[in-house]
DNA sequence: CGCGGGCGTCGGGAAGCCGTCAAGAACGGC
DNA sequence: GCCGTTCTTGACGGCTTCCCGACGCCCGCG
């Protein structure tokens, strides 16, 4: 879910941005000045800021240099000023993009998807999890230290990894890793469980991740 | 130095483009149809892309999907077209900002420095990549040191470099510098990741950046 | 106490995968 | 048409991975 903080003084711009916003299953905060904007924006870390110039306490660009001095949050600026003088200093300051008022609402939309879009791509996922010394990624299929997994074991581990807490059952696991016609093959499951956990485990005899619940199937606890 | 690939196709505007840019020391490019601009793209990987959507063979919309399709470059349309419509599907396919003629140049600067400024840091990253004792430049597509690459070996490298880290398939790389029709010859891989090894590894005995996941692909390591 | 089911562990054998050498085939420049 | 580079294809040894059977342990049950 994308979060985005407006920033506007005129209560029916922040009203309608409001409810247009979250018609698109954006979450909203909302800051009629620039002081409130910068206090909301340390505590909550938008993933995007629609930013008005004319504020009432500060300038807009005063706003845009207090948020670029600790934070790379995608700031698109959307105001009534036009002049060209105005656009620059505000790009210049840090604003990724520039939209004056009047505006439709659905050009709004695609440029802030294009600004997340970019911004997306720069950061990386946060898909570490951590199990026992160790740190896995997912996405890089990568593990710290001098561990190496087999495809099979990548293929279990994964599926219990993205069900955090949550009882997998042997059925499942073995139609996902070896297809549906070793459903009965359990003994795979034990083998490969064994592996995962020597390999993970920090006391592989007492496994504190990989718990096995008895006649059912396996549960990843983090 | 940044790198522009201007594409429109009245001369004038070019030309006037051309010497601005050239006045605040952008290296600039021209291509007068969407054919020419995405030819000169994949040749010289420029560092931001200037776009007209109102080209005489493609329209601009597919250069963007033919540009989206293998680069991250930044860009900017520039156009005549001024309907939301128009701006909602050039940004949604993959265009960064979107300026309407006629348009003040400095904020058309202003514009760029604020796409460019976004991109930075990720471009630079490829500009210099250490592998073994050479220095990789993926934007140039040059090597330090007396050695020389093959195409294959570059469409390899490239895909491994752009994705440091990361675990990058033996099914996307055949698919990528192969084609569909070669998904099962692993053996290309193996063959071209040895010549890899020996032209840019310093033990290609004990690879320290290309290694091998066995089953499953291989990873670059920075 | 004996028994059986489910589980964890160990080790061997077979298959598949990987790296390497080598040579033929296609391509491009002259 | 010739030559050098690049790409494809084949063969082989070594290693990883996977599969499979054997055994011991724990626990509930008769």
């Amino acid at each position: 879910m994308t979060r985005i903080l407006v920033v506007d003084d005129e209560p029916q711009i922040l009203r309608a941005l409001r409810i247009n916003l979250a018609a698109r299953h954006y979450e909203v905060a909302v800051a009629p000045d620039g002081g409130t904007a910068l206090r909301l924006a340390a505590e909550s870390h938008p993933d995007l800021v629609l930013l008005d110039l004319g504020l009432p306490d500060l300038d807009g660009v005063d706003v845009i240099h207090g948020l670029r001095g600790w934070t790379g949050v995608p700031i698109l600026v959307l105001t009534g000023r036009f002049s060209s003088q105005d656009k620059i200093e505000a790009l210049d300051a840090g604003a990724d993009d520039y939209v004056t008022k009047p505006f439709d609402i659905e050009e709004l939309f695609a440029r802030i998807r294009a600004v997340t879009r970019r911004v997306g791509l720069h950061e990386e996922e946060l898909a570490r999890i951590q199990v026992g010394d160790h740190t896995i990624d997912l996405n890089t299929k990568s593990i710290s230290g001098e561990v190496r997994l087999t495809p099979t074991e990548w293929g279990l581990l994964e599926i219990l990894l993205r069900n955090p807490g949550k009882l997998v059952s042997q059925r499942h696991l073995l139609t996902e890793v070896w297809g549906r016609h070793h459903v009965k093959e359990t003994h795979y499951l034990r083998q490969y469980m064994a592996q995962l956990r020597r390999k993970l485990e920090r006391d592989p005899a007492r496994p504190a991740h990989f718990i096995t619940e008895a006649g059912m199937g396996y549960r990843f606890v983090p």
